[in-house]
DNA sequence: CTTGACTCTGCCCTAAGGGACAAGGTTTAC
DNA sequence: GTAAACCTTGTCCCTTAGGGCAGAGTCAAG
């Protein structure tokens, strides 16, 4: 399939796929004359990388586990584990930090009443 | 004072001082041969960008109350909390966002066990 | 053969600056 | 007066994950 069917059929834009090959976190596929080919392979890659997206892993992140995998040829589980708790734990800083802003936001709305506001 | 003394003082850069006035949000203040000659005044208006910063407004946003400001002569008290109000909101949003991340991560950790882990 | 849909590469754009650099200005020490 | 040391200037390239556009090439159908 061209690279118009492989976007409508992960989500990813026809560009995005082609920053994927770019990056090397997707294999260059073959070629029919200028275009390229995908295989259902591919579509299952892509998708793959728009899930770990979806959840918070961006591109460089995703190289490096494709580069483990293809160096180690299994699943590294432990590594997937680590990685999901160090997301994780991001993910509660975050939230942390929102938090902290939304009392911040708090405070301003009140000082500002106060200053400005009648009574 | 050049530009050096208002970055210390405000803990902006002298390239983000610079980036304001290029994008109008600060006044281009007056020079003395070359250098930039910043007062008292330029201190507390790259303060009060800072601190709006560094609760979620982003210099667009920032750009617009100015505008408004020197419209209005007057602080636009009723604007300011409908943009703390929508602040507040967005913030809501994007901790439901990462809440939902968060349970993603832990449906991923559990599937990889499952599927990859022992027993 | 032609039309329309698809794809190719390459370039510029995003937010908010960071880093490097060469050239020139200012201040301090001697 | 002069040299060293520091400060400022403008310019260019870099960051994420692509979006948008231009111009050209390519494919399948009628």
């Amino acid at each position: 399939m061209y690279i118009g069917k492989l976007a409508k059929l992960t989500g990813a834009s026809p560009k995005a796929i082609r920053l994927y090959e770019s990056i090397g976190l997707i294999p260059a596929p073959a070629r029919q004359g200028k275009y390229r080919v995908y295989t259902d392979k591919d579509v299952a890659l892509v998708h793959m990388i728009r899930r770990a997206q979806a959840v918070g892993f961006n591109l460089a992140e995703l190289k490096e586990l494709v580069a483990l995998k293809s160096q180690n040829s299994q699943f590294p589980i432990k590594i997937a584990n680590k990685l999901i708790a160090s997301k994780r734990e991001k993910l509660r800083s975050d939230m942390d930090k929102i938090m902290s802003l939304d009392r911040q936001l708090i405070e301003l709305h009140e000082e500002l009443n106060r200053t400005f506001g009648k009574t």
